[in-house]
DNA sequence: AAAATGATTGTACGATATACAATTATTAAC
DNA sequence: GTTAATAATTGTATATCGTACAATCATTTT
C-alpha cells in the first residue's frame, strides 16, 4: 500500500526498504473491584512458546488501525466492553523484551465495572480475574507492566474521579471509600473522606439503601457527569485525600 | 534474524509473516530556558515532502536498540549531550498521522542546559531554538505533541525538581523562580516561592554571587541531589507551589 | 552623598489536611 | 417489645499549608 506513494523523504524508503519488521502489540492492565480489593484480568497462554503461564491480554496492533483502537478492540473481544475508561500507560521498548520477534508493547490500564462484563466471553478466553495482591507470576515484562499501572492508577486518583469507574452506576459511600482504600492500599478515615467527596457536589444522593452489607443499609449515590464537568471547568479538581 | 528462531506461537508466526511494515519513530521535544522563556529546538526539513518546514527532531527505531536509546541517540546526534533529563510523553499512533509509510512514534521530552549543548553540532543539523510562546507551524501531529509536553511539564514540575535541569549548575534564585514563572505560565511571589523552596533543604547556597543582572548581585546556589534522594525516601515531594 | 536597581526577608489570614468518638437506623435475638 | 448487635452517619478542634502583601538591604552609578 505505502510503497506506491510518491515524494517520500528518500531516508524514510531507504530506512523502510532495509529494515526488518518491528511488531507493535498493545497490552491492556484491566482492573475491576471486589470485596475490598482490586482484582485484574489475566489469561493463560494456551500456545508456545511460554504456554500454560499467566499473561495480560493484548495484541498486535494492525497496519489500519489506530493504536488506541487496538486497545479498545482487546477489550471489547474479552469482556464485550466498549466505551470503557482506558489509558495509555507506557511504551515497553527493550531489544530483548520479547524472546520472539522485536516487538514493542504499548501498555494500557483499563478499570471496568464487574458487574458489566461478559462473563461468557471471559470464560471463553480462558481469562480468570486475580486480586492484584495475589498474583501468579506473569510472562515478560508484564509484572513491570501491572506494577507501573498500580503506581499511575494510585497518583492519578488523588486528583481525577476514578474510583467510580470500579463501581457500578448506583454505589454508596462506604463501598466508594472501599475502592479508594484498595487503590491507596491504606485506611482513609471516614469522617474525612466523607467530608471531601461531598465537598466537591458531584454526588447526587438518590432515595434508594444498599441493605447488603448492613442491618441498617447505606444510601445509593449517582456520579454526576455534567457537575463534575463545570468542576474541571472552574479550574479545580476531585481531590480524594 | 528472528525468522530463525523455533518455538514462536502460531499465532504470531502467521501475523509476522502476513504483515506490512510497520514504522516505529520516536520525536524528541527539547526544552531548553533562556532570557525568561521556554525554548524548543526545532529543525527545516531539508528533503521532500514537507520540505523546509519545521519539525521535531526524530529517527526511527532500529531493530537492535531500545525505544528509549533511540531518543537518547537522537537527542545525542543533535546536541552532543548525554545522561539528560528525558522521559516519555506519550504514543502518536493514529493511523494516518503519517502522509508516507504508517509509523507510530513515542513522543519524549527532555529538558537541556543551554550553555552545555555543542552549537556547532545544532548549526550543521539546521536546528534552531524557538520561544515556545512563538512556534511556526509545525509538520504532522508535532503542534500536539509540543502542546501535550507542555502540558506535562507543567504538572511534572510542581512535585519534581525539574526547574533544575534547565540551569546550569549554579544558579540565583531569582533564575529558578524564573523558570517555574515560564513553566507555569504565570508570576509567582517571590516570598511564597523562596520560602517553599528553601523549605526542603536540597540548596546549597555558595559564597559566589551572580551579578550579571543586578548591581548587588544574587547568590549562587547548587541542587543537592543526596538530600533530595533522602527527602523522597521520606515520602515527600520536592512542591513549588 | 544621593539615587537607582534588583535581592532579600516576615507576618497575618484563610484554606485545607488530619486526628479523633458519639449517635443513629435497622435487624436479630431474647 | 425490649435489648443487643451491626454498620452508617455526623462534627469539632488543631496543625499545616497556601497565599496575599511591602519594607529593607547590598551594591553600583551619578
Amino acid at each position: 500500500m505505502y510503497e506506491e506513494k510518491e515524494g517520500l523523504p528518500a531516508v524514510t524508503r531507504k530506512f523502510y526498504e532495509q529494515s526488518e519488521k518491528m511488531l507493535v502489540a498493545t497490552d491492556c492492565i484491566i482492573f475491576g473491584f471486589d470485596a475490598g480489593s482490586l482484582k485484574l484480568l489475566l489469561f493463560k497462554r494456551r500456545v508456545s512458546p511460554l504456554e500454560g503461564q499467566w499473561s495480560l491480554i493484548g495484541s498486535f496492533v494492525k497496519l489500519d488501525e489506530d493504536v488506541s483502537a487496538a486497545a479498545e478492540r482487546v477489550l471489547e473481544e474479552i469482556t464485550g466492553l466498549k466505551e470503557v475508561y482506558m489509558e495509555e500507560l507506557k511504551v515497553y521498548g527493550a531489544v530483548d523484551r520479547d524472546p520472539g520477534y522485536r516487538c514493542i508493547s504499548v501498555g494500557q490500564y483499563a478499570l471496568i465495572r464487574l458487574n458489566e462484563y461478559d462473563k461468557e466471553l471471559v470464560k471463553e478466553h480462558g481469562a480468570v480475574w486475580h486480586d492484584v495482591n495475589d498474583l501468579p507470576p506473569l510472562v515478560l515484562d508484564h509484572e513491570q507492566m501491572v506494577a507501573d499501572a498500580l503506581e499511575k492508577l494510585k497518583n492519578k486518583a488523588r486528583y481525577q474521579p476514578l474510583g467510580f469507574e470500579l463501581l457500578s452506576e448506583k454505589f454508596t459511600i462506604p463501598q466508594l471509600q472501599s475502592v479508594y482504600e484498595a487503590i491507596f492500599q491504606r485506611e482513609l478515615d471516614t469522617r474525612n473522606f466523607r467530608k471531601k467527596v461531598f465537598s466537591h457536589n458531584v454526588l447526587v444522593k438518590l432515595d434508594e439503601k444498599d441493605k447488603s452489607s448492613s442491618k441498617r443499609g447505606a444510601f445509593l449515590y449517582k456520579f454526576d457527569h455534567k457537575r463534575y464537568s463545570d468542576l474541571i471547568k472552574g479550574g479545580s479538581d476531585f481531590g480524594v485525600l
